[in-house]
RNA sequence: GGUCGGUUAGCUCAGCUGGCAGAGCGCCACGUUGACAUCGUGGAGGUCGUUGGUUCGAGCCCAAUAUCGACCACCA
């Protein structure tokens, strides 16, 4: 016997033991061996500062099983892991402390800010790291790249320069979605629209010529104040006399002209538009085509400004108030209406944005965008599953400018400057002091950073080595498949395949993974402010990473959400209970100095044979589903053939071998269970890494570690069938016999001999070669074959096969009356199937067009069943008539 | 307003190219044989949301419909 396990699966025991071994032998870090494929995932990297929420645990858990798979498998797996600074997030959380200490940004100043949150960042910044160490995944460390590293700031600074310089950056003065709260301009991917029951508010403004007035609809009041026009559809019959003419602005009496712009919707409201070119994208163009110029009326914080007369000061909802009053006791508001319309908020805090005219760097995106589609569909960009090809193509398809300017400090700041005096910008990769143009040094940087999404745009490449030609940039790249939410798709996906194509001339990955949400048990999002999220290290302290990884990536399917419930990681721990205790058991009837490294076909028996077999399949199904991405059918597989077959049927079968005197047959079992063993566990080892690299190392003849062992590979010589079939139906009869006894009410310990009557040579065979399986598994305690049931007497249980019936000879615990019940609940069950089959067979379509293959195995059936039916129905008469 | 998902056992979900409906948990009965009670054996439990269509054959394909959900969207 070797050297044995503890009794009860401990994973707390081993885990941080193996990932340390691991990673001190260098496993996670592939060499650039030109001799072999590459195989590469970038790890979407967390927030530097974040920790470790479920969704991380799900996305890496995947993208180690991928990785682990692929290096045993003989490539070069490279899994770039690193951190993002997350400027917006990072930045809000490090003026929130700074706030709680009295203190404020401005005050502080820029580098004083920029000391404490670099603070922060150390801090916090190798938290994630531990946290992804537990789930025991195994990216390359030694690589581990930080988006504000030196090297990859310079990246970001080389494509801003390029992009500039082809005229895909531009400076402009548009509408942007500004965030009060944060204060900085967002991308339209950063706003969420949700919808929000408001109010309508319809209002009269009077005309300067006194002839009337006209009224406009506005769920914005406050922004009158900014008004620069009333517009009317051209087309629309009541107000083709007021075009041209001029109309007061109410409370601020301005004189605004009343024109005509195709944008107005004659059907909407009153038909006519207050025009507020500053704080709205369609005013904006309306504003820009009438040249009506600008009115900011909001500051930076969303309080009015001193455009806004007696209401400067008050924040814009106030702001609000006070104007609906105002205008309600003057008589210029005719009516208040309920109405639903959608409101942008700030993805990062839910402020509610609002849309402000501003001064802001912006990626052209038309010609940047184009190549990124043709790349979907031509197909080279494939997404899994396959119906998010369609929402990244939707997104850029419509595509607009990415405003990429940030009034944060955290980041990269723009490489941009500013000549004061001649007004010359100067785009620069080094330090500019003085302006180029008029040679003045009143020359000032640009205060803005980047969005933190432009430096992970680059991630796929950047981290190895760009713009520098690196061997392994040569080497790794383009990557293989990127493994993240759906909900990133616009934020990341499209942003590194654009900028992939731009400056590497190719697509970043070939596939694209999506992953859809953990939710908690009732289906509700995670949230802190719900207060519902469930702690992966908590998980993984109480049922270990395995139990965890396994629970997240089965039972769903890619893509779609799921709930997470803690039964089903129990259910996963005591999967690895069990395949514990399989090593366990296998380990104590085991010989220490025999080598297991070889099994000889020649000596196998036939459970050996059905056994190796089975496991050839698995070997083949559980490959071609990770080459599909179907990790849960994968994982499924493995868990269905360690537990019902290797488990309930195989050492089941095997143990009178073990515990016998033929020496040979011992030593053939054993050699059996140690090489399925071993299979099962490299087969199991992307999914659950901790358990199996710790089983392996119990097990003798592993020279090297499980994790940097080769995957098994489908064995033609190990094609068994006549040894399956055989196995399957002596497990068929096990089954059968046992459900007769149990419903008998007898007790498996109770032995009974145990008589077959067939006149089939092919089952005497079966039955012969299983003996001994029916003496360990149905309780027999002698077996007979007969050719018929002539000399068998009449006091039996019988249970019916196909091709042969079995009788149970137990004459004083036989219940008659139960046996009847028994056989009449049979019957009807081989009457509903021989009806079905019958059916299917007597309709000339199906005989004639369906595969002959599939109508032959139904006249199979058919026979099969009507043949048991008779044997029942002979039963029933017999015992009918000795009733 | 547009697009896309889900609807299968009591619960949570699988179900690959159309060919006898599956798992885990839960439930019922029995079980301390030297791997495992984090277990074993047996069992109950489903008109695959509804209605049509295609097909020899539909949980799967098509069309409607109901319902829940997600995403996108500048109707003031």
């Amino acid at each position: 016997m070797l050297e044995n396990l503890p009794k009860t699966y401990n994973p707390k025991d081993f885990e941080d033991r193996l990932y340390k071994y691991w990673e001190d032998n260098g496993y996670f870090s592939p060499k650039i061996d030109k001799t072999k494929k590459p195989f590469t995932i970038m790890m979407p990297p967390p927030n530097v500062t974040g920790s470790l929420h479920m969704g991380h645990a799900l996305n890496n858990t995947i993208q180690d099983i991928l990785i682990r798979w692929k290096r045993m498998d003989g490539y070069e797996a490279l899994w770039q892991p690193g951190t993002d600074h997350a400027s917006i997030s990072t930045e809000a959380r490090v003026v929130a402390k700074l706030r709680s200490e009295g203190k404020s940004k401005e005050e502080l100043g820029r580098e004083k800010f920029l000391e404490e949150a670099w603070d922060w960042t150390h801090l916090y910044g190798g938290r994630i790291k531990n946290q992804l160490k537990k789930l025991g995944v195994s990216c390359d460390w030694s690589r581990e790249r930080f988006t504000l590293d030196e090297q990859l700031s310079k990246a970001v600074e080389e494509v801003f320069i390029r992009l500039y310089d082809k005229g895909l950056i531009y400076r402009g003065n548009r509408i942007v979605n500004w965030c009060p709260s944060c204060k900085t301009a967002i991308s339209d991917a950063e706003v969420e629209h949700e919808d929000s029951h408001g109010h309508i508010w319809q209002i009269r403004y009077t005309l300067k010529d006194s002839t009337g007035f006209i009224e406009i609809a506005t769920t914005r009041p406050e922004t009158m104040l900014g008004d620069l026009a009333i517009a009317v559809n051209p087309n629309d019959e009541r107000y083709k006399g007021l075009i041209g003419k001029t109309a007061i602005l109410p409370l601020v009496n301005r004189e605004i002209p009343i024109i005509a712009d195709e944008y107005v919707e004659m059907e909407f409201g009153t038909g006519a538009v207050k025009i507020t070119p500053s704080h709205d994208p369609n005013d904006f163009e309306v504003g820009e085509r009438h040249g009506l110029g600008q009115l900011i009326i909001m500051n930076e914080d969303g309080t009015i400004n001193s455009n806004g007369g007696v209401y400067e000061g008050l924040d814009r909802y106030e702001a609000r108030k006070k104007i609906v009053e105002d205008l309600e006791k003057n008589n210029y508001l005719v009516a208040v209406k309920d109405h639903d319309n959608a409101v942008g908020h700030c993805e990062r805090c839910k402020t509610t944005i609002e849309p402000l005219i501003s001064k802001q760097w912006f990626v052209k995106m038309e010609p940047l965008a184009k190549p990124a589609l043709e790349a979907y569909e031509k197909g080279e960009l494939k997404f899994i599953p396959e119906r998010f090809g369609k929402i990244y193509a939707h997104w850029l398809e419509n595509i607009k400018d990415w405003c990429i300017s940030r009034q944060l400090w955290w980041g990269h700041r723009l490489p941009v400057y500013y000549c004061d005096t001649c007004g010359e910008i100067i785009v620069s990769r080094t330090k500019v002091d003085k302006c180029h143009k008029c040679n003045s040094s009143n020359v000032r940087q640009d205060t803005d950073t980047l969005d933190t999404w432009f430096s992970s745009a680059l991630w796929p490449f950047s981290t190895l080595g760009w713009p520098d030609k690196t061997p392994e940039l040569d080497y790794f790249f383009p990557t293989d498949v990127l493994v993240t939410g759906y909900d990133i798709i616009f934020f990341w996906v499209i942003r590194m395949v654009f900028s992939s194509i731009e400056q590497m001339g190719e697509i970043p990955f070939k596939d694209v993974f999506l992953t859809g949400l953990v939710r908690d048990s009732q289906g509700r999002k995670m949230s802190k402010s719900l207060g519902n999220g469930i702690d992966p290290l908590e998980i993984i302290e109480e049922y270990g990473a395995d139990a965890l990884r396994f629970t997240l990536v089965t039972g769903n399917s890619p893509g779609n959400d799921m709930r997470f419930y803690i039964e089903r990681v129990e259910a996963n721990r005591n999967f690895a209970n069990k395949l514990w205790n399989a090593t366990r058991f296998v380990l104590m009837n085991i010989e220490e100095d025999l080598i297991y490294d070889s099994i000889d076909i020649d000596k196998l028996e036939q459970e050996d044979k059905w056994i190796i077999s089975k496991l050839n399949k698995v070997i083949k199904d559980v490959s071609d589903n990770l080459g599909k991405y179907e990790l849960g059918l994968g994982a499924q597989r493995i868990y269905d053939f360690i537990w019902d077959e290797y488990c309930d049927w195989y050492i089941e079968m095997v143990k009178s071998r073990l515990y016998g005197e033929n020496k040979e047959s011992k030593i053939t079992a054993q050699k059996v269970l140690v090489f399925v063993l071993k299979n099962i566990l490299k087969l199991l080892h992307p999914f659950m890494p901790y358990i199996t690299e710790e089983i392996w190392h119990h097990l003798p003849n592993n020279d090297k570690a499980l994790i940097v062992s080769e995957w098994p590979k489908y064995n033609h010589e190990f094609e068994f069938e006549g040894a399956e079939l055989a196995v399957e139906y002596i497990k068929a009869a096990i089954k059968s016999i046992r459900n007769a006894r149990a419903e008998m009410n007898i007790a498996p310990s109770k032995k009974a001999n145990t008589i077959f009557v067939t006149e089939d040579d092919t089952i005497k065979e079966i039955i012969e070669n299983g003996k001994r399986h029916f003496m360990n598994l149905a309780s027999a305690e002698s077996i007979t074959v007969f050719d018929n049931k002539e000399e068998i007497g009449e006091d039996n249980i019988s249970v019916v096969l196909d091709r042969c019936e079995v009788f149970l000879p137990l004459k004083e615990l036989i219940d008659y009356e139960k046996e009847i019940e028994r056989l009449e609940k049979e019957k009807e069950k081989l009457e509903g199937e021989i009806k079905r089959v019958v059916g299917k067979l007597s309709n000339q379509g199906f005989v004639n067009k369906a595969p002959a293959k599939v109508v032959e195995e139904e006249r199979e059936k058919q026979r099969k069943y009507e043949e048991m039916l008779n044997k029942v129905l002979e039963r029933l008469e017999s015992l009918n008539k000795s009733k």
